[in-house]
DNA sequence: GATGAATGAGCCTTCATTCAT
DNA sequence: CATGAATGAAGGCTCATTCAT
């Protein structure tokens, strides 16, 4: 169908409710190819796949994004930025201590896989199907994402308030274990999100082996 | 390229060593496969381009394998069954102390990430493009796996060995780590697979929270 | 890019000069159109290539023009009517003489190609992407001015002017011979028009073998 | 060759008659992209339509030749060597003369023009739409059978056989003549070859203005 | 055991065109 | 006058698969 899965794009909102309210295009064809590529995989999705979910033709789609390609670099680049972006804003509110950092990124973490799992399935694993150029790009990102959670980590150690001996493998499993949320949380389920958050909080802070905070 | 890039296969073990492997024709083509699905993905991959690497005719790969599909369940029911009885040879060895079994799975799974790291990422991504028969019962040696490490964490905590209060959110965290590992681990790199094996045994041990062994 | 590369249009005429001819729609269509039918052919250009380059939308194009095809048949019948109104009015000042009516003739025609080239060229090579009601009445114009070689080399001969035994065969080469100068003539280069116009002119008279005139 | 169109190819004569016997693929293909790109251009045809004409697959049809491109190319390039290697033999038959080498040009032409119009057609008008690289490489030939006529004119004039004030122009002429043969001549009309090439000879010769042979 | 030829369905993309505004 | 959004048909090409040899 047409409906927006997740979060609601400031653009469409109109009419609703229905076939797409002529003029919601792009948007439509956005969320269409944000389920499709999740469930089945970018070249496991045709392009009519997703313009009939999008309750379009196969030509409005390319009025409005230039080729299949684009469609998942934006897609990616948009989800990705997201997340940096909610990981900054978390950090911003978090002060200097790198406990309180710490739980910030997960929170952020936490929450965006929660919130956002198609996008997250998508960022995981359609990653490589993105030609060079836009692989670059983004790559960018999810390096300034990685080093958020290592300056962390190494300034938690540099105080000695993080003790683990492998910092990188120590920030390799919890990133990991946030991840794997999107694969299996359930929203319908009885852990609501901030349970959720507080879970891996102890988590990552058990493998950081943060002591006295 | 038909030459096996990772560990040698039972089936084959010919000739071998240097051109086509002679008359190994199934081997050199689940081998070519298996590298080529894991680089592409299953639907960004042909079975053009399998024959081509195995060095082989498009009818000869017929000849050996009936579908492109068969072929993916082949190598994931392999990759799996594999380290399912690998985890349960390891198991065996350790006896009943659940810090002890414990450590023979993290042994496992890391040792089958670093030395399968192909199989392994096949396995992570290319389950969902199986047919619902063949998925079922991949399922079911997947679950057993999953009750592996599930019982043994609810046995330490019976025990009072492991004190961690989400049995399952430690399962999944200390599964996604070692999962993680044939996405980054580099052969040629520094740390080689004992110390590996100690780091995120580590972990492991951190995240179940076990005190006292 | 939308200014006319040739010869200017009665009907634009316009402000004219710099940017996109304000407001003269109809003529940038057509030179656009007659730029790049002549550089990639009818079924070479798209609709969409032609008001780029004439800086308009392209719902524009469809105000003014009422098909590609349309565009097509005008641009030919005006080039070809162009000629032949051409080769009429230097008819009409030669006066009775076949020499210095076959002289007209090729003045016409190779002062066409030179100045006209792009039509030429379409004309040449576009005539069969034609529907066939445009194509006849094309025809009929292109089946006059044939008449007019026709006619001027029987007279000769009948006059004893021409010695040509065969007078198709030497229209047919004269005519070639003018037609071939739009593919390859440079105005930059070294020979001006009139220049050519007396080349043509000699060639012209020995192929139907002009004696004492 | 499967399909008779033009020259009889050695190659096929086998079963004939219906549908292309199982096996004569390439040469299907070839001659019926032949007769469609000359019917209706390059850009005109589809390779659906080709593949029908041959009454094969479309796939069929990329069995053999890689794209569409690569199947005009072949084309051009075949019927252009045909061409100059068809010129090249006449000439080391003509001996030194000018007379007799110009002579055995038009023969050349004028039969070539004749017997392979379909090519003739394909050659004038479709090579606009080779990509560069196809381009280049058809160029060096066509400047090559350029270069016999050039020559040839040349030394007559520097013998005192030819007269032409303009050797360059008469060349144009009377290739363009011999070109144009293939528009127009109709094999089942009352003009057989070896008229035609009379005739075409004498044109030549007074275009060249041979005077004296 | 292995091959080359052939196929039908489907892929991504572009086309000329229309229509509400 | 002019536009942006939308469409159905068709384009070139690739796919997994089959079959006669």
């Amino acid at each position: 169908m047409s409906a927006p899965t997740q979060q609601p794009t400031p653009t469409d909102g109109g009419p609703a409710a229905g076939g797409p309210p002529r003029g919601a295009g792009r948007a439509a064809i956005t969320n269409a190819a944000r389920e499709i590529f999740a469930e089945r995989g970018y070249h496991g999705t045709s392009i009519r796949d997703i313009a009939a979910r999008a309750g379009l033709s196969l030509s409005a789609l390319y009025h409005w994004h230039s080729s299949k390609q684009d469609l998942l670099a934006a897609l990616l680049w948009e989800g990705t930025n997201d997340y940096f972006e909610a990981c900054e804003r978390e950090l911003a509110a978090a002060g200097d201590d790198p406990t309180q950092r710490l739980r910030a990124m997960v929170r952020s973490s936490v929450a965006y896989r929660v919130r956002r799992r198609v996008e997250s399935k998508i960022i995981a694993q359609e990653w490589r199907n993105l030609e060079p150029e836009h692989q670059e790009r983004l790559n960018e990102l999810a390096d300034a994402a990685t080093r958020l959670w290592t300056d962390i980590i190494a300034d938690g150690i540099r105080r000695g308030v993080f003790h683990c001996a492998h910092p990188e493998d120590a920030r390799r499993t919890v990133v990991a274990a946030c991840n794997a949320i999107a694969q299996w949380y359930d929203p319908a389920g009885e852990v609501d999100l901030e349970e959720l958050i507080a879970r891996y909080t102890d988590i990552a802070l058990r493998v950081v082996d943060a002591r006295g905070s």
